[in-house]
DNA sequence: AATAGTTTTGCAAATGTTTTCATTTTTCTC
DNA sequence: GAGAAAAATGAAAACATTTGCAAAACTATT
């Protein structure tokens, strides 16, 4: 009541105010030296006065950049991604932009979909998670010359930048740690390795390395499971059930080797007197279980941080950041890796 | 080169191509049935030729809603947090809207110039997490009358709906449980107090259900640790120290008592034999642990849903949902609590 | 106090849509 | 096949800004 029009302010009614022109208060806001310093005072107050909110949605249909990046997840509540998300999101915000988060529940043409959305609010640019995407996707990101970039994976013959790690590095990191143990009866619990680029890559990363060291993972001893702790603890007490045991557990990754480590603990079976079991991610968490986790880190912070940089390099000044950066993934060794007896 | 202008198509390129007007274009988006079949079909293929793509920035400036909703949260890489988010986003995905993220990391005014930033983005709504914000926040939501609601946390006098579960009664559920079980040494594992509302509340709960029952939780007892597994850990160690050992712990919330489970295990103490524990929020995992945690649900999915439809409902048709939806928490009795011998 | 140079400001056009209203086209009825 | 009614389309104004250009207002110089 007290003065304040409760209808929207736009700049027009700023300007009325502020005794001047519409033109000198967007100057006010986007080139703040061009216009004299008593009229900027005018103008903020009158600002103030009617609570004027500036319409992003009006600059951005002149050209100007939309302030947002588009960031398309499978799914944000899994610690695997929530910490990439995090990161990726503080990194950019601290470049002015604002996240539009979406995520398709790895349902690859509801990817494509929620693209079109990103495009339809005029982002900047866009981020996917991993390497695999609808061909269409890859078409509508090209056609519209739209910045993007891939997130969490790198590959240097992606269709796109990405920055991340390699999977098989990954494995085979892992892979080499448990063989140079001297383990040499060495299961293997996966999530399903068909039509996930990610569990597959780091499945071929632990055979390589196996097979230098001329070990192998026996088919019965292979095993595939959901992702989710209780199908991992559940699998566990499968595996160890026969007497003829394995020793060694490799995981895909943490969440599955938590729940190994759950089914061990449930079976009396200790770690790593009994058996190693190692995880890939490092997840929080991981470092803080009794025992320890002996994992492979794919350090999200980074990623998130690399990625942030690189796609407002692109968005910025047109730098297209070669096909990315591969941000290494590194092993830790816990408490939950022995050699062999 | 082959055919497409790779210059931004817009409206009226298309209008163009297909021969008709631009509102006939417009309309044929907006209202389908109010264009004949044939033409439809002829800015169909002018559209797909062109590779157009709708531009939402100039819908907005129309007073067309721009189906985004602010999502403003401390943090996106906590359990906590990240369910909630995931089940928020996808109910209002689902409703057609699209989610502006930011995370503000616990500071209340970084959390003020996020939402200033989401109305300059006109984000058809404002979500923030808990009861606790900068004054100078309510007074802008309020200002310029956005749609807003407040997750996680219910209270009938929040200064806006909110949807969420009540914290004291949470603490109450967990002290009436351990209490009732027959423990009277009980101590206490929380996040700092001072300045967090949520642990206090919870604390408060749960000194309340205790003094009912005629117990108390001695000076010495009542731990303050950072929201971290180590740090409960580190501080368990120091707990069960002393030969004089509490033989029920209560957490403030299960990252802490997992810290707990963790420093009780290498210390060689059973649970729940030796001392009971339990937690607050059934994080995904608590489920699953050795022995599975006892603890009170928060059902973030309940509330995202709730909230979801709650700020749809207030942004769709002015539907105030008056203060909100209490989400009652639920007592989860697991393996971790049995009675006191 | 006149001139030239500089700094500030305003006008008007442009941006990519939607929508109201008027006009044209089609369909129906006899 | 004329007239009325209904359906489909287009013209133009509106939305909230930015920006190029020109005009106006200052400053400095003589």
């Amino acid at each position: 009541m007290s003065g304040l029009k409760s209808k929207k302010a736009d700049i027009i009614a700023v300007a009325k105010l502020a005794r001047v022109s519409p033109s000198t208060v967007s100057r006010s806001f986007n080139h703040p030296d061009l216009v004299k310093a008593t009229t900027r005072k005018k103008i903020d107050s009158a600002i103030r006065k009617l609570g004027y909110i500036r319409n992003r949605a009006a600059q951005t249909i002149h050209g100007i950049r939309s302030g947002t990046i588009g960031l398309i997840v499978p799914t944000v509540d899994q610690t695997i991604f929530a910490e990439l998300i995090q990161s990726f999101s503080e990194a950019v915000e601290k470049r002015g932009f604002t996240i539009l988060l979406a995520s398709h529940g790895y349902n690859l043409s509801r990817e494509y979909e929620l693209t079109r959305k990103m495009l339809e609010h005029r982002v900047d640019g866009v981020a996917l998670i991993g390497l695999e995407h609808a061909h269409d996707t890859y078409e509508l990101l090209e056609q519209q010359a739209m910045p993007a970039i891939l997130l969490w994976n790198h590959s240097d013959t992606a269709r796109l930048p990405s920055v991340g790690s390699d999977n098989e590095t990954a494995g085979y990191l892992i892979g080499a740690h448990v063989a140079d143990l001297g383990h040499r009866r060495i299961a293997a619990v996966f999530p399903p390795l068909d039509g996930n680029e990610r569990a597959s890559m780091r499945f071929d990363g632990v055979l390589k390395a196996l097979t230098e060291r001329g070990c192998e993972i026996p088919q019965k001893w292979q095993v595939e499971t959901p992702y989710s702790v209780s199908s991992a603890k559940a699998e566990t007490e499968r595996l160890i059930n026969s007497e003829d045991r394995p020793d060694a557990i490799i995981c895909g990754n943490d969440v599955l080797a938590w729940g190994v480590l759950y089914g061990l603990a449930k079976a009396r079976l200790s770690v790593p007197d009994d058996v190693s079991v190692t995880g890939i991610g490092d997840f929080k968490g991981s470092k803080d279980f009794e025992p320890g986790l002996t994992t492979v880190r794919i350090p999200a912070k980074t990623i998130g941080e690399t990625a942030a940089e690189a796609i407002s390099g692109m968005i910025t000044s047109n730098v297209t950041t070669g096909n990315g950066t591969m941000v290494p993934p590194e092993l830790i060794v816990r408490a939950s890796s022995a050699p062999a007896r």
